[in-house]
DNA sequence: ATCCTAAAACAGGATGTCCTGATACGACAG
DNA sequence: CTGTCGTATCAGGACATCCTGTTTTAGGAT
């Protein structure tokens, strides 16, 4: 069990990457679908195509938080755009995030009540 | 711009909840998934059972970092815990959640180049 | 040209989340 | 009883992330 320093940092290229290091993009793509408001965007769009407009009215938020939580799904390839004269219409990019966020809403709603009382990442929210 | 409130929200005996308010419970579960460390735990655990110790050799971080994560993972049933006397062994709670891990790491991996520059989360890591 | 509407981008401020180092605890050996 | 090992917890500080209101950009209509 040498913690062998030697062994893992050097001027690494490809090797011995720490699993924590591994992880980090991964960690990123949930961090993505880890703000309600995204998620809610996600969920709705997984049922049809829609724009800005319709987003904030159904969604009941700020334009501007709308179309900042947009640009981050979109640079980060969850959905993709279509322009109409000035409207932009938005979808889901790739399908498989119809697996992931099924496969997670069930796993999550029998953990519910652990996660809304977890202290360590935000405050309580029941 | 009739929301059409009476559409989506009918045995809801106390408010139309809005859409992000019933994706904050789902989005916690993702934000348990959102950090490099936490994730590299469940992928070694996901492997088989490990001790605090190994984990901490094995991830080569501070010792309060794997214990406060794992508290974490314990408190929302990721994870469970055997007390062999001083030893505390680590398993994963929930098989469902090796799917979901196996999933996302797939969709991650096509998007890997976008996530680490998106600069609405977190800072660059390239 | 001028005025709208739809959407995007920005700035400042308020929290949320994570990290580290120190400390508390319980089981066991001597 | 006392020291040590393995683990858990806590406090404080450093950032990351999100929100709101405002401003900018651009297409279309009058």
């Amino acid at each position: 069990m040498t913690p062998a320093p030697a062994s893992g940092a050097k001027t690494d290229t490809t090797t011995t990457q720490s699993p924590v290091e591994t992880a980090v993009a991964d960690a990123r793509f949930f961090r993505v679908l880890s703000d309600p408001t995204r998620l809610a965007i996600l969920r709705l769009l997984l049922d049809g195509e829609r724009s800005v407009s319709e987003l904030v009215s159904i969604l009941n938020v700020p334009q501007s938080r709308v179309s900042n939580h947009l640009a981050c799904l979109r640079w980060c390839r969850f959905v993709e755009v279509d322009r109409v004269s000035r409207r932009g219409v938005y979808r889901i990019a790739d399908p498989r995030l119809r697996d992931v966020l099924a496969v997670a809403q069930i796993v999550a709603s029998d953990q519910c009540d652990h996660l809304s009382s977890c202290s360590r990442i935000g405050p309580d929210w029941i």
